[in-house]
DNA sequence: TTCGTCATGTAATGGGTTACATGATTAC
DNA sequence: GTAATCATGTAACCCATTACATGACGAA
């Protein structure tokens, strides 16, 4: 039962659980979709995909077109490994899904449970949102505690990095108001767009009833061939 | 030469360079003046301390209750083992501020030096600000071209997190823009890149006057004496 | 043919934490 | 005298990176 770390691993179950792939695309689409907060070395992700076929949670399947088995594949032609979820990972993805201990509201910790919220109950995602909030709650009270002891000596540029980062945290506890609200009020309806390109047509605000927050991809195509095309 | 990290060494070296400290209360400095983004453990720091005065940058004193009362005198603790920067300790903390290789921008890197930007002669300084804003701007461009091709494929979580995120690092560049203006007015006089080592330009240095950073009161000599509080 | 990308892996190393072990000093 | 804090350290582990090694395949 080696536990390899928590992200990598959930991050990997979590696309697994979307469609099979194999370590390359999913090392992508760990750095892509999901990766705007965390890269992964290929040094961490076969390791880690090793563990958990051992777990039992993935089983390898060798690639699509299985060629002729034939092939001595030791020295001959290295065939791609998909990786598909079992029943058991599924299983497993849920329960560290609905985990909602205290680890569950570190940064990175939350910043991939939220990229799965599309496979989350809501109110597991209230919970999540919530606890994520009230952790920096906790630690804007730290930052200001800090701050009124110390504000006399510390310089204009210490002084700058803390009030910076404490708006950044404040900031934060606004967009997470604005989401639980948004979940409060039953249908995932975001701010008007701040975003200053106007090409966002593409999703929400019809009429105020979409179909549903999540909007899973319905009709999944497991395509795995073109994923992130340069 | 144990190399041991970069920041941690970085933030030691930054803060001897102040006032001579022993390694539990460098720690607390560490945890909150500059720990709002990085919190160290013993386990790291006094590892550390001892590779750092192997190199001969730092050398023990042992406190003895000989040091002067006037250093300790609200709690009258005495430290067992004090750490004072010895002039190479000096020496190497200047060529790491002025060291502006790819590494200086990171996100911890970058607040790391940041913190001591006091102690940072402003060109430097500049160079710094300039460059974590284009590796940021480099960082906003990969966002927007992953954003680009995968929007079709994500669900609303996914794209509402990718949304923040870019969000975030917009918010920072706007801020290193402002910095960077009111370095660039704050007294733009004289660059004299010539001959900065004549004289001890590096104790105070508080340029500031009226830059658009908070107005600050002089933070003089930092007395090392009490962090404690709560 | 050679180069770039796809594709999978391993060994060495790095940088850090946790848990543990020890003891001095102060506050009550 | 005992509990909390101050104070220093070590050993075991954790998670991930880097650099390396291998090899297939398509395109120039």
């Amino acid at each position: 039962m080696s536990r390899r770390s928590g992200i990598l691993e959930f991050a990997i179950l979590g696309l697994l659980r979307e469609s099979p792939m194999h370590g390359y695309e999913l090392r992508k689409r760990l750095n892509t979709s999901l990766g705007v907060f965390r890269a992964f070395s290929y040094g961490s992700l076969y390791p880690c995909l090793k563990t958990l076929v051992a777990n039992g949670w993935l089983i390898e399947e060798s690639g699509g077109a299985a060629e002729d088995p034939l092939a001595a594949p030791l020295t001959g032609r290295r065939a791609k490994i998909v990786y598909r979820l079992t029943a058991e990972g599924k299983e497993h993805f849920e329960e560290l899904l609905s985990q909602t201990g205290p680890d569950a509201y570190d940064d990175e910790s939350f910043a991939a449970r939220f990229a799965f919220f599309g496979q989350t109950s809501r109110d597991v995602r209230m919970r999540v949102l919530e606890g994520r909030r009230s952790r920096l709650e906790e630690r804007l009270e730290k930052m200001r505690a800090s701050l009124a002891r110390t504000r006399e000596r510390l310089d204009d540029y210490t002084l700058e990095l803390q009030r910076h980062g404490m708006e950044s945290v404040e900031r934060e506890v606004r967009w997470l108001n604005e989401l639980i609200e948004s979940e409060r009020s039953g249908r995932d309806r975001r701010r008007s767009p701040s975003a200053p390109s106007g090409d966002d047509a593409a999703q929400q605000d019809t009429s105020g009833e979409t179909g549903g927050l999540p909007r899973h991809r319905d009709s999944t195509r497991p395509d795995p061939s073109d994923d992130t095309a340069t």
